[in-house]
DNA sequence: ATGGGCCTTGCCATCGTTGGAAGGTCAAGG
DNA sequence: CCTTGACCTTCCAACGATGGCAAGGCCCAT
């Protein structure tokens, strides 16, 4: 099974496939003489898997984990039930964080009002955030200055 | 003023003061004999105003232009309000993802013993999506072959 | 044998941000 | 005057996940 099968039939891209082959995410697939990749039926299984995961937004380095999981028959479900807690509540926080920033804008977006004169309470906010539009900022972009301050959760984006 | 201190004032990074300027968001700063960086109260005005749309989730594009609405004093503020209204629009359709994203892992969570033993719903599911859980994968993250599907909205995140 | 479609590798771009290296400047203290 | 340390400069690289392109090889059908 060539690598673009492979892609159909597991939803991932042939580039993908390629990019998880080349970081370690999955084994390198087997090649022909000629040194076309070489799909099984279990080398799609593992992309399937890899797609779901995916599709509900566990990050590469998340997958990698539960795709060790996955192989050791003598996991305990309670290592794999960590990984997704953990990401629900990293969604929540991101969940939250935005909707802050739609609430805020759709406050301002509404007393704006949005015709062809130039008066416009979005603008004044970010010139000077109000009180009650600012809150606490929530900073999702670091530190102040070039002087690190330790490493942070890799942020997907 | 030096780049530390605008930094400190505004709250934005040297790093990323040196960054905006450098892709022509903000005007680059005046200079000392010696090269340095020269910051008045104004360019701290500016970095303030970035610094808070950024807070708001605006990509640097989107900045872009609402600086340049910022500035201009025959603006409309209807278009103002357009960026904005976009901009919540697109915040809404990340949260409704990650929200059934979430939803459906804390569903797969609830199922998951999390103790000892390997029996998994979760790893289950992400074999072999259940009916239930997989509903329309949304997929995120573009087309399944190499062979493009044309441009999507920039994704920030 | 020729063409089209697939494959290979490799490099570049995205987006916003951080990190670091290598070197210049400035102010304070010995 | 010299050193030290904090600041500044530029340049380069990395992150994560993906798409795009190009040059060349392979395979199959006409």
């Amino acid at each position: 099974m060539n690598i673009g099968d492979a892609a159909k039939a597991s939803g991932v891209s042939a580039k993908m496939i390629r990019y998880y082959e080349q970081i370690g995410l999955i084994p390198p697939a087997g090649r022909t003489h000629a040194g076309y990749r070489d799909y099984t039926e279990k080398d799609v299984h593992v992309l399937r898997f890899v797609r779901r995961a995916r599709d509900l937004g566990f990050s590469v380095a998340e997958i990698d984990g539960l795709l060790q999981l996955w192989r050791n028959r003598r996991r305990r479900s309670a290592d794999v039930k960590r990984i997704a807690l953990d990401h629900i509540e990293d969604l929540q926080r991101r969940i939250a964080d935005m909707q802050e920033m739609a609430a805020t804008l759709q406050q301002l977006a509404t007393c704006c009002s949005g015709d062809d004169r130039p008066d416009c309470p979005i603008l004044a906010d970010l010139e000077q955030p109000s009180a009650a539009a600012a809150k606490e900022p929530k900073r999702r972009r670091g530190a102040v200055d070039d002087r690190g301050v330790g490493k942070r959760k890799a942020q997907r984006g």
